[in-house]
DNA sequence: CTGGGGAAGGGGCCC
DNA sequence: CGGGCCCCTTCCCCA
């Protein structure tokens, strides 16, 4: 006969005696804030007090004490408030440092959830933008709610829009995609999630392209290169168990010897940590790559996630960095370069011309104009109101396609060269260009 | 098949 | 901390 709460009340019973401090026998010093805890509870929850307390345990009579600076009190608060009842409070602005930190404490559950919670906030973002995008002008007019799209009346892109369900919970989220997030755990939970849209489109974009780039996929295979060579260490060295081994398919644990943080982790038995990056602050959960700013992972983890939230509005492809978006939108609307396509050139507004090619904008200097016989073509940038990189303090304007002219000129394609005179209504050319060209790669 | 150029995309870092 | 610039690598297309 079973008594199911039976572990909620021995759990709840812990969490009491570390609030009232009764037999804790680890101190967890983060940052200078002390915790007290329990340590067959972190043993039992954390790969990390698990190799540590392993190392540590001839000498159970002292207590232990272990330092922190990886991260703040306030995420170690989160994390052992975890261990302690099962419940994980994320919110969009602790998430990456708990993911981080239970990286680095080998949380496999907690990543978990820390990925899910992400991976969700990014599918409410990314459905949210594009039924932001899809709202006509009228409609974002018409609702005093609404910002105004930030490009304009031309170029939109997408699509229906959306509400999210959080997978999770099941309940719908609309809004604020980084809301609170409290994760029950579920014993029956997949270990494997499935894979968000984002993952599933990354997939199917192409290769990894950076070196340090570890799909989620590809991590399994490196990791056990990894976890051999933790068993190739000496005989009587930690290391983890087989089902520790098997629990963490994903992440790549931060082992002995592997320092992160500023200062590493100072662990007052002789913890056997180096100092080789001591300005790397933060570790990615997914790969091996670590920055120094948590600004940095947040932008290093689209490149695992797939986000891409800035979606450029004249071809509808999206970028995963506003900077790549707009060097993009330079180079292939407004015809930046002062280089003649052909003839590699420069060229300046009197010796060349800018052609329009669908939404592709370039330059051709006077005499590959005439070549091409297609001199009757120029684009009068300054009359025709290009698109435009608004000024600094516009963000929610960017990029208007010139909104005087935009649907009541005309589209003349000149059938040899297959060159766009003007730039048509936008809403069939939109479509047109939706169909050959999707949103990313 | 191969080399060159353009574009995309990732990291470092400054402001 | 976001924006933006620079540098570099990788990929793709085309001659």
């Amino acid at each position: 006969m079973e008594i199911s709460s039976h572990q909620f009340h021995l759990l709840q019973q812990l969490n009491e005696q570390r609030r009232q401090d009764l037999f804790c026998d680890c101190s967890i010093l983060v940052e200078g804030k002390v915790f007290k805890a329990h340590r067959n509870v972190l043993f039992a929850s954390s790969g990390y007090f698990k190799m540590l307390l392993s190392q540590s345990s001839k000498e159970m009579t002292q207590p232990t004490t272990a330092t922190f600076q990886a991260f703040s009190p306030d995420t170690f608060t989160v994390i052992l408030d975890f261990v302690y009842s099962g419940k994980l409070s994320l919110t969009g602005q602790n998430v990456i440092e708990v993911m981080s930190a239970a990286s680095y404490l080998q949380m496999t559950d907690v990543i978990s959830v820390c990925k899910t919670f992400i991976k969700s906030s990014l599918d409410i973002s990314e459905k949210e933008k594009d039924r932001y995008f899809s709202l006509s002008d009228k409609e974002v007019n018409s609702n005093g709610g609404e910002q105004p799209c930030p490009y304009g009346a031309g170029w939109r892109a997408e699509s229906p829009s959306h509400s999210h369900s959080n997978p999770e919970q099941g309940t719908c989220v609309r809004g604020n995609t980084w809301s609170n997030f409290n994760y029950y755990p579920a014993p029956q939970r997949n270990a494997q999630q499935q894979p968000s849209k984002h993952e599933q489109r990354q997939d199917s974009i192409k290769k990894s392209r950076h070196l340090g780039l570890q799909q989620p996929s590809d991590i399994p295979h490196y990791k056990s290169s990894k976890l051999e060579d933790r068993a190739a260490e000496p005989a009587g060295h930690i290391s983890q168990s087989e089902d520790q081994v098997q629990i963490e398919p994903e992440v790549e644990s931060p082992h002995v010897g592997y320092p992160y943080s500023q200062g590493s982790d100072v662990l007052s038995r002789n913890y056997p940590l180096t100092d080789d990056l001591p300005r790397m602050r933060f570790k990615c959960p997914f790969c091996t790559h670590m920055v120094k700013r948590k600004a940095d992972l947040k932008r290093h983890l689209r490149c695992h996630t797939g986000e891409r939230p800035y979606p450029c509005e004249a071809c509808g492809k999206r970028f995963s960095r506003l900077d790549h978006l707009s060097s993009h939108f330079r180079t292939i609307h407004q015809a930046c370069k002062l280089i003649c396509r052909k003839c590699k050139r420069h060229v300046t507004e009197l010796t060349g011309q800018v052609v329009q090619e669908g939404t592709r904008r370039y330059r051709l200097c006077n005499e590959c104009l005439a070549e091409a016989g297609i001199d009757s073509i120029r684009i009068d940038l300054e009359a025709e109101a290009p698109l435009e990189f608004p000024p600094d303090g516009d963000k929610d304007s960017r990029w208007h396609y010139g909104e005087d002219n935009k649907s009541d000129v005309e589209i003349v394609e000149d059938g040899s060269s297959d060159l766009v005179i003007q730039q048509v209504d936008d809403s069939e050319d939109e479509a047109e260009e939706k169909e050959v060209k999707p949103n990313i790669r």
